[in-house]
RNA sequence: GCACCGAUGGCGAAGUGGCUAACGCGCUGGUCUGCAAAACCAGUAUUCAUGGGUUCAAAUCCCAUUCGGUGCUCCA
């Protein structure tokens, strides 16, 4: 069992993540705010939060995870206001195509989703310990404030040094009174909307109202981890000021470390730049299905590049990943399909166990997701080599296949469902009336069903025994501009969609 | 403005003091094939933004410059 060095933000170094006072790796990553649909840059963090929790997983670690789930805040307050509902209505939806995009791009479950509407009375507690230590104050209008001149620590994760900012200056800041201008809101009052009606709120001990962002997740996690507990994850964006405030909150109130370790996932960009509506570079996942690309294309580029690392989406690079995933799956394939000779290629054998061994160290040091992918480039290269040469071993076949489950189990590309992923993005578009944004190309894809597809084969493969060329090619021809690939290998035809 | 990060072949990207600078994609040629596809083989950066420095030795450390990105406000 490797033991995972892991890049600490708190500390600045890297160092092992282990479980501390408990069998299960306590770990907490920031989950979605569901007001809209999810784009690829959210996903990359939860792609890399899924990388780490499956190899943890595969290394033997139990793992208790927690990924919240934001439903109410000014955004979901204001949208739903605009359309109409009350914000569970609203946020249903996306909620459920969050979880329906998650497990398209196979990330697995956390085993704990908490919503933030859910844990109110956690957090109207956790504001009520600060208030009773006089760290949190309410003002004139019933909003609730974190007074960061209390916590010395303030700016440990970021590395910010707020020295220079006057503590208890008091600075008006929108049409609240605050002491100090940093201070945060840990409560915010119930306010009404412009039409008179008053926005959503709770009633509780601290008054109508609803939670500030940061406590949200300081509750959400201290109720269900414990005060302390091992690894917090979340986008880097996140870092400053949602991460500081959180330890902020739950440090003051406990008096103990909050998270020991902290992962922050770079941001992605798109095309170079920061992803964004006025752009024109603003991707879903949904976006990106509709225009025919695949979702297991999508993982594999966005594990592509290390999780410390700025990454740049390309349309090229997508077009990469998928051509470098069919290699991968055809490998697989091969293998499965057997037919070798008895005993092992002692090469090979040693080429997988390198594979193998270099693989684990790969992540092992800080979840390096590209040079864990090229151990397994090697391995296939060598063992395509073997088999073309026809010495490759049915023993060698299945060390393979050991190998390629432990590299699917971080990866989870090989077994293709895109078919089927893309075909229900197909039906959600349509349902939604967002069919026309499909791509044609796409359409026609996917409207040749898999008997027409064998029929059309099965007539090649027959003008090819009548050296029919002409008609065979023909079909050949029809199939390649609907996404259809053919091979014609040795022990039969195949086909795939491209 | 202040702070932080990055710059490696046509593209993506690993490597952070010492073997011929991984790997993927692409491209060129070859093997195989009726032709393709798949796969394999060979080739594709004498060189790691630029200029200086440290060292027996640097893509890797230091300084400066240029360019790109991010944070300081909601954001994964």
């Amino acid at each position: 069992m490797a033991s995972l060095e892991l890049f600490n933000t708190l500390s600045g170094k890297l160092e092992t993540l282990e479980p501390v006072g408990a069998p299960a790796l306590r770990m907490y990553a920031c989950g979605p705010t569901v007001y809209d649909y999810g784009h690829i840059g959210n996903f990359r963090t939860f792609l890399h939060v899924d990388v780490l929790r499956r190899f943890l997983r595969q290394q033997g670690m139990a793992v208790e995870h927690v990924m919240n789930v934001t439903d109410v805040d000014d955004k979901i307050i204001r949208n739903a206001l605009a359309a109409g509902k009350g914000i569970s209505d609203y946020t249903a939806r996306y909620e459920k195509a969050f979880f329906e995009d998650m497990d398209s791009l196979g990330i697995e479950r956390p085993e704990h989703l908490p919503r933030a509407t859910e844990h109110i009375p956690e957090m109207v507690t956790l504001i009520e310990r600060l208030a009773a230590k006089d760290i949190a104050y309410r003002t004139e209008d019933g909003s609730w404030y974190f007074r960061i001149a209390r916590f010395p620590d303030y700016g440990k994760l970021s590395k910010k040094d707020f020295d220079g900012i006057e503590d208890g200056a008091r600075v008006d800041v929108d049409e609240y009174e605050k002491d100090a201008a940093r201070d945060f809101a840990l409560w915010k009052a119930v306010k009404t909307g412009p039409d008179g009606v008053p926005e959503p709120s709770w009633q509780t001990a601290l008054g109508a109202g609803r939670p500030g962002w940061h406590i949200e997740c300081s509750a959400m996690a201290t109720s269900l981890l414990g005060e302390s507990f091992d690894l917090h994850a979340g986008g880097e964006d996140l870092m400053f000021p949602h991460h500081e405030n959180e330890i902020a909150q739950s440090e003051s109130a406990s008096g103990h470390t909050f998270a020991r370790h902290w992962m922050h996932v770079r941001f992605l960009l798109v095309e170079g730049k920061k992803m964004s509506k006025s752009e024109g570079n603003f991707y879903t996942l949904r976006d990106l299905l509709l225009k025919g690309h695949r979702a297991s294309a999508i993982r594999y580029l966005l594990l592509s590049v290390p999780y410390r690392h700025q990454m740049n989406f390309t349309f090229e690079a997508l077009s990469a990943a998928t051509n470098a995933i069919d290699r991968l799956r055809t490998f697989h394939a091969r293998i499965l399909r057997g037919g070798f000779v008895a005993g092992a290629n002692e090469a090979v054998r040693a080429a997988t166990a390198k594979a193998a061994a270099e693989f684990t160290a790969a992540l092992a040091n800080d979840l390096n997701t590209a040079e864990a992918a090229a151990a397994i480039s090697e391995m296939v290269r060598a063992a395509n080599s073997s088999a073309d040469a026809g010495t490759l071993g049915a023993e060698n076949a299945d060390e393979i296949l050991r190998v390629l489950t432990t590299f699917d189990g971080v990866f989870a590309v090989l077994v293709d469902r895109d078919a089927e992923l893309t075909k229900a993005a197909l039906v959600w578009a349509q349902a939604e009336g967002r069919g026309d944004e499909a791509s044609a190309e796409l359409v026609a894809r996917m409207g040749q069903s898999d008997a027409e597809i064998d029929a059309l084969v099965a007539e090649r493969t027959q003008a090819k025994k009548t050296r029919n060329f002409a008609r065979a090619d023909a079909i050949r021809v029809e199939l390649t501009a609907k996404g259809i690939v053919i091979e014609d290998a040795k022990d039969g035809v195949r086909w795939k969609r491209k």
